[in-house]
DNA sequence: AGGTTGATATCGCCG
DNA sequence: CGGCGATGTCAACCT
């Protein structure tokens, strides 16, 4: 069955569902009245109240409050999950092993429990990243300045990566910090940091912060260290499907 | 009624189903087949899977595919959903207002159709932070070194915010970058940046990396950079709870 | 509304 | 696996 939906189950269903659920690569969603203990790189605690919870094939566990976009409390990919009787209550534990994190949540009442068998193999083609904008800029450079010549992407330096490296036409050399966002203290932050590494080996170096706005301090530390900006938007082109083909490789010639 | 489930909804139960949730300020969840179109902040597309969506009484709009911990798509809070019935099909559509942005779910085949009407009055007490380190380090200022003395917490300066200001015991004046995880090359660049602003109207400004570990590559800048390293793990510590009470605050004398 | 930064950030890439 | 940086980051807090 793909679809299968209990409302107000027995401790016995409850049991026999998650476990068709888990050996079946199953997506499973619970509405429960739960509490939650977690900890790990922090430690948290929760207490009762109504949540959805979501176990995922993959070992990602999502708690979910009745608002917000993120979980009040999760568990990443890869982690192991397991029901435990105890009490005469159903907890369900999920544990990561690097780092070391223990998700616990003590079922007290659970409304519905369902799984999804679900089937896809369609990855989100996205358009209007910093990527991007890197390519837009080795196709038409002129975007940047008259005379620009970008020579790397994503060129490892001393102390980091630089997105863009190239020469303007006075023969600089010329670092860009791209961001498809406001440009903030941050960002400046790291510009400063590639411009400090490559003027310890080169001279005439300079930065220039490439996005579509910036915000007011940024631009005032900006001006201070002697950075340019240079305001260009992210592009959304067409882009290719990335979707996967199902098992038909071996067709393939 | 608190829960309700549907299997196989035909297009009026889902319709219905659907509109006793969203005036109820229940979460939905779906079961679904689907087709996803976003634009906005940047502009993507999904072709057609097996896919879990969450509809939250906060506007809080996720579509999660069967694996990884973060929606392929979603919404935040504060977006406004609507049920657009389209050439014979369930077509759900998000709007946010600032920015503008637009989701866009076309609903080929409904598996599941369930809504919750979640009450919850708690939240989450966490222990671990940042925000705890600095507590702790104005409570036993040695922790850095002997003769520290902490003055100021999350003190504005002219470009940023720094975490900890205070005074060792030569008189010095030195900044604190706290990471709760291991500190990387931002985490260096932060820190000086607030050093450099301070020595431009002060003389002998020390900066110290606070954080239980440190990256190769940030100790080496950091070294260069005259700044300093302190290793120390942010405290678990026991955290008064954070629940509200429901209604009952008329009570209070 | 804009600025700044933290986060149990997660995720992807590359060495 | 660690290092590094992007993210439609989200979310909190402050001005």
């Amino acid at each position: 069955m793909k679809v299968e939906a209990k409302v107000d189950p027995s401790h016995e269903e409850m049991v026999e569902i998650l476990d068709k659920a888990l050996s079946t690569d199953a997506i499973i969603t619970l509405f429960a009245y739960c509490r939650v203990f977690y900890e790990g790189r922090a430690k948290s605690e929760l207490g009762p109240g109504d949540r959805v919870i979501i176990i995922k094939p993959d070992g990602s566990f999502l708690i979910h409050q009745k608002n917000k976009r993120e979980p009040v409390n999760w568990q990443p990919p890869g982690s192991a999950v397991s029901i435990v009787l105890e009490d005469g209550k159903i907890m369900l534990r999920s544990v990561r092993r690097k780092p070391k994190e223990t998700l616990e949540v003590e079922l007290i009442k659970t409304y519905l429990v369902s799984y999804f068998q679900a089937e896809d193999y369609e990855e989100l083609a996205l358009t209007g990243s910093e990527a991007e904008m890197a390519d837009l800029i080795f196709e038409n450079p002129s975007l940047i300045e008259e005379g620009f010549k970008p020579l790397f992407k994503e060129k490892p330096i001393k102390h980091g990566i630089v997105d863009v490296l190239g020469r303007d036409k006075h023969g600089n050399l010329v670092v860009l910090e791209l961001k498809r966002r406001r440009a903030d203290l941050h960002a400046v932050s790291q510009l400063k940091r590639y411009v400090d590494a490559l003027r310890e080996e080169h001279k005439n170096v300079r930065g220039i912060l490439v996005a579509p706005s910036i915000t007011a301090g940024a631009k005032k530390l900006l001006e201070k260290e002697g950075l340019e900006f240079k305001k260009l938007n992210p592009p959304k082109r067409e882009k290719k499907k990335k979707g996967k083909q199902k098992t038909l490789d071996f067709l393939s010639p």
